[in-house]
RNA sequence: GGGCGCGUAGCUCAGUCGGUAGAGCAACUGGCUUUUAACCAGUAGGUCGAAGGUUCGAUCCCUUCCGCGCUCACCA
């Protein structure tokens, strides 16, 4: 948006709190303009209501900020108090109008309506008309795109179900009718009348009544190209979710993943539970955390980067199989895939090991997709992909060899490689491993596809393969390249939980944890059963089974950076 | 942080090889009872992101800045 567009911060000090009323107001006289008190009137306004006994303004008077239409409706007296950018002032003087004709424009009660959708399914066609064809129901929504013939007015309502299309008819509203230019695309309504369809066969419901449920003073996005400007499309998603095609079905899909997960897991006995997002050690994972303060306890706490040690904590405590779905919080670059808050599923089992967790993988992925999409057939950046199990399983060592030329840990070879790459050389010698292995295999791994056995370095939390203790239990699942789930066998030692702890902390990485967590520690002394432990991106899974290609596109409201101070800042907020 | 790109009417965008700007939609006025991006006629609406420089003259050229996007880096 232009900067020029937004009101700057002096526009609400143009307003006098005593009499909530524009200040240049109180200064008019007749047939004088209103801002600067001289004669003349170049740029008069010769039409619309007006509370002000002159409209006049001449050319001398300051320009106020936020443009003349602006001005002009402040000199009407009103809005009461400044509003957005956004609020148009021909909308606002309707306000009014209708309060003068004794209608609230923001009444206190709704109606009771049907949803359209289950309304266009009883009204059926014009050639074959179902049950509801001719009844008089009730709808309510926000009305778009007016059609004005004059006598005969179209316009779509939408509510969450669907759209129809109302007819506004002089014949059979004659109270509403003459209120007709009181309503606006964007505004509530509520609109009593009789099913049926055009001549071109459009379902229509040809009113009878209609109620303003509520004015919108805010003008809907353009009404063909919509909200093309992305940035504005996810800071204003209240309006997205409307204008945008598509938008409130992603939505839609992502409540039914978390849905169908929670029942899937519940039929498998698993308990779900939630557990501290303020933690005094951020672990579980390796990420920068966000910092934060306890005023009373005087102390810094961080944001949880990863549910994990708690969950395991349960597994201890004897819940057996558990459960959360998880916001984290890491304190990291954005990107497509990445939001510095994102939710993740995170359950642990206990007797079990990642073989299980595989094929929890496989239950969870085929029936989200089933119930998303009806299929587990999915089209993602133009590729086909099937959720149908068994997914293939591929070793990450062997697949380091084979993408590489040289085995995982040959480290001179792998330090010929990362300079090759330009990776930073003074990185932790397992990191840059998996660094250049991701460089080259990570995305080529269409999938679905377990990697896995991973070699125990990266793996601070997984155990040991018993016939090779130098790789761990552990698989991450791909997908279109994107790694969506990571799960391992759970380190359940106590002792060698502590030696890693302290290897991780002793590396200073900004990413490791500041102190070990004696804690969990000594929840493992206490005895932690054998258990398998997943992680599944939530955010990705949704990206995938609805084919979008950010992750934004999958967030109610994904982080953006903050506007500049004075960009539809709230006036209230200066005082 | 590096690279590329964008910023013109409320919205979506043209345009000016340097002479202070146009269209469609939205708004407003008039017409129209079956449209659906309705249509027809008219009106109004812009410090061309900001500041500086070059110039007789800058929205256009140059510099800097601001904002945003994409991308690289960063990010198990």
């Amino acid at each position: 948006m232009p900067a020029s567009a937004r009101p700057s911060a002096r526009t609400s000090r143009s307003w006098s709190r005593s009499t909530g009323r524009c200040r240049w107001r109180r200064a008019t006289a007749p047939r004088a303009c209103c801002a600067c008190r001289r004669g003349a009137s170049s740029w008069a306004s010769s039409s619309g209501a007006s509370c002000c006994s002159s409209r006049t303004v001449c050319a001398r008077a300051p320009e106020p900020p936020g443009g003349r239409a602006l001005f002009l409706a402040y000199a009407r007296g009103y809005p009461p108090r400044p509003m957005t950018e956004i609020a148009q002032p021909d909308r606002i003087a309707k306000l009014e109008e209708l309060r003068k004709q004794g209608i609230d424009p923001f009444p206190a009660r709704g109606v009771e309506a049907r949803p359209i959708h289950a309304v266009l399914a009883g009204l059926g066609t014009s050639a074959e008309p179902g049950p509801l064809a001719g009844e008089s129901v009730t709808l309510a929504g926000r009305m778009l795109n007016l059609r004005d013939f004059g006598k005969l007015i179209f316009f779509p309502l939408l509510d969450r179900s669907g759209r129809i299309q109302v007819g506004l008819q002089r014949d059979k509203l004659t109270e509403w009718w003459p209120r007709r230019k009181l309503l606006d695309g964007g505004d509530q309504v509520a609109i009593r009348g009789v099913l049926g369809h055009t001549q071109k066969g459009e379902p229509t419901i040809w009113a009878t009544e209609v109620r303003l449920l509520a004015k919108a003073v805010a003008a809907p996005p353009e009404k063909w190209h919509g909200m093309t400007d992305k940035e504005l499309r996810y800071r204003r998603r209240y309006v997205d979710l409307w204008a945008s095609e598509g938008v409130r079905e992603v939505f839609e899909k992502r409540s039914a993943v978390l849905s169908t997960i929670r029942r899937c897991l519940e039929e498998q006995n698993y308990l779900e539970v939630e557990t501290p997002t303020l933690h005094p050690i951020a672990g579980g994972a390796a990420a920068r955390p966000f910092v934060t303060h306890h005023n009373a306890l005087g102390v810094e706490l961080f944001l949880r980067i990863a549910p994990e040690l708690y969950l395991k904590r349960l597994i201890v405590g004897g819940l057996e199989r558990v459960f959360e779905v998880s916001r984290n919080f890491r304190n990291e670059g954005l990107s497509p895939r990445h939001n510095p808050e994102f939710t993740m599923l995170e359950l642990y089992e206990a007797q079990a090991d990642y073989r299980r967790m595989m094929q929890l993988v496989e239950i969870l992925f085929e029936r989200c997709a089933r119930a998303v999409n009806g299929t587990t057939q999915i089209t993602f950046r133009g590729k086909r992909y099937d959720l149908r199990p068994p997914y293939q399983v591929v070793s990450y060592t062997e697949l380091f060899r084979e993408q590489q030329g040289f085995a995982y840990d040959d480290e001179p070879r792998l330090r010929a490689r990362a300079a090759e790459l330009g990776l930073d050389p003074a990185t932790e010698r397992w990191k840059l491993m998996d660094q250049v292995f991701e460089s080259k295999v990570g995305d080529a791994l269409e999938g679905p596809v377990f990697l896995s056995d991973y070699p125990v370095e990266i793996c601070p939390l997984a155990k040991q393969k018993p016939e090779n203790p130098r790789l761990a239990e552990r698989f991450e699942v791909f997908v279109a390249g994107m790694e969506l789930g990571n799960a391992f066998s759970e380190l359940n030692d106590p002792f060698e939980q502590a030696r890693r702890f302290e290897e991780q902390v002793a590396t200073k990485d900004p990413e490791a944890p500041g102190e070990v967590d004696w804690d969990y520690v000594q929840a493992l002394e206490y005895g932690m059963p054998p258990a398998g432990g997943l992680g599944i991106g939530i955010d990705r899974l949704v990206m995938l089974l609805t084919g979008a290609e950010t992750i934004r596109d999958v967030l109610l409201f994904p982080t953006m950076k903050p506007l500049p101070r004075g960009a539809a800042e709230d006036p209230q907020a200066e005082e």
